[in-house]
DNA sequence: AATGAATGAGTTTTCATTCAT
DNA sequence: AATGAATGAAAACTCATTCAT
């Protein structure tokens, strides 16, 4: 079944992931509309079942696809630099802004698997691209206490999560209208609208006074 | 229309909202099922659309009721003790987890409109809780700088989001799967299961060595 | 779910019923269409859901109003005559015979549970009509011995088996193209076509000869 | 076309039909998959439209193949003996038991066409086994009158026809559930479950007592 | 000759909404 | 005011058949 969808040549592959990615991304897998995918596709239906065993399974395949690029625009990309830890958050928010510019669909995916109508099928899915952060952050963490950038006492783990909640954090705010909105209550005054700028400098803030 | 509503009886009004709230949470909006929740309610599907215009409509009162009930348990409850910044945030924590374990939907219904498919629906459902939000933290912090519990460089707005920012996650980490399975993959090894109190403690560090 | 159906007007249910019995009746029921079934009982598609779960449900029920009708068109009706046995097998072979011209979809769908195709759902099915049928005859043979019609050592069930037999292969006479053109391979010299007359003339010899 | 089938391989022609008769045995026509077909044949969907214009064309094929073996197995095997008719028709019978072990699917097609849902269809195909049929039989008969073995008065076709139709009987009984389960409404007290070798008891019981 | 990927019409089933009672 | 039966459009999925390779 999936081997067949493995046969196509790359650039069909991603011409359904990316357009599955998309509708998902927008409309939510419930309201997300099969035959809009395989149009914007460029497939037929019966074509899409002969890739994916039903609507599940290709929301599968799509967040596995998201995950990881999600993991390698991040995390890799991000892996050898021998940069200090902030300045590796940094570049990580950074790419996430880029990320969010060039493919919202992406980490829109990855904000609605927190929605609770996702709950029966969002912890398979969590798993894959938490472990991949946490492995990331941990070794940060032990580069930045190594450093003397990360005050030696904090817990690793609670460190690691911290620093993920605040990623997490732009994330959303990047692509969900709620947390656009939400930032825009506290910021609203200050900053005309919300530039990934500013909520990037308001969150390096936070992680500042944390670590040290 | 909505007036018809607000002549029911009180015990009517909130079974309907209470079974509406339910099916919302669990479901989210567009898999829920207008005739289930009717049936839930007690009244009969051609009732409710003398009480609400349409299932829109509907959602948008059950999240007005959410709110209300909300801003009541959380912040009215907690607004005049005279209790230290630390304290009233933790108060609000537990009553967080009380609400919870009590009404979990009210929680879920908030999380779910993080959600990007409910971007076009999102931002004016934000502003109605996030306002109330604001104005308590924004207070809150007037008096923890008074007290010299918080440190009085740090900008208001800032601090108010970023005490805000930790309410939201711990509600998000009490009803979605999807923060419930990325909490237990940082702290799994040590917590057997995923503890309110446990998740209270950690972010309430968080918190201290932020405002300090 | 089927007390929804109950509660329409008689003449609705048997609209319904009357339409499923005659799509299934002629196509089978794989191929029989549930939107043709809707058209023609003059109902819409979501109401035929309302009544039957599912369109085997649709079948069941389709089949027991078949059944029902079969049991009182041919043995209520011939159950007190105080008729020798050839008469009442007689009677019945006429009533069939009747009954193919007014509602032949009635013994379409009894034929049509012969199929192997519908081996996995025809047990149920068959019990329903044989075990009435089975009944009928026992007591027609009881009678037949204490007349004196029938040899008194044949095995009752084995005669009862005969004769219905012999019913059954009328039936499937009357609407099998199948055993139509069987019985035309045979007789088609003879008859210029197949003549329920005829059919019931050959088949009460056999059951003549097989009795006495 | 057709012609494309016949240069095959004996063993490939024999792959296709014996695949594709289980196939429609199973399922009956229209539930019949052709991919499934091709599978289990171990061809290409496309191949199988090279030897056979589209699926009735098949089914008609794969009907021929079934008659042709129906023929040799039950009819031209017990042409040249020198048995007796009752002989001859309990050594049909227990070829067809042995066919039923062997190859159900053969009978199971010759059921099948039975069915009303085949009315368009059947006759053609009835025409091809039941030709072969009464050929047979009447050759039997005329045997049986010279020797004495059954009733001169008796037609001819009549008797033809009613030893068919014992014949047919069986095959049914040992294919169709629907007959099967009739069966053990009946006998089901005295034989636990169906034997074949009762109900071939059973039936040459009602021909013997015919004949006579 | 053979393949098997692709097609797209067709099918069952669901459900927000309406309206006669 | 309230009911709940009825609607019918929409949506996931299937499959006989074709055709480029």
């Amino acid at each position: 079944m999936l081997s067949a969808f493995r046969k196509l040549p790359e650039t069909k592959q991603e011409a359904i992931l990316s357009a599955a990615a998309q509708v998902f991304a927008l409309k939510g897998f419930h309201q997300a509309n099969v035959a809009d995918i395989c149009h914007k596709a460029g497939i037929s239906n019966g074509a899409l079942y002969k890739y994916f065993e039903n609507k599940q399974a290709l929301f599968v395949g799509v967040f596995d696809y998201a995950v990881q690029i999600m993991v390698s625009e991040l995390f890799q990309k991000n892996l050898d630099r021998n940069a200090s830890v902030y300045e590796t958050v940094r570049h990580i928010f950074e790419d996430l802004v880029a990320l969010a510019e060039k493919q919202p669909e992406l980490l829109m995916l990855y904000v609605n698997i927190g929605s609770c109508s996702m709950n029966n099928v969002a912890p398979p899915l969590s798993g894959k691209i938490e472990g991949e952060a946490k492995r990331f952050w941990l070794e940060l963490v032990r580069r930045g206490k190594a450093n003397g950038e990360i005050n030696k006492e904090l817990a690793d783990a609670a460190v690691a999560y911290f620093i993920d909640n605040h990623v997490s954090l732009l994330a959303y705010s990047l692509v969900s209208k709620h947390f656009e909105s939400r930032f825009m209550v506290y910021f609203g005054d200050e900053i005309g609208a919300m530039s990934a700028e500013a909520a990037i400098e308001i969150i390096m803030q936070s992680i500042r006074m944390m670590l040290e």
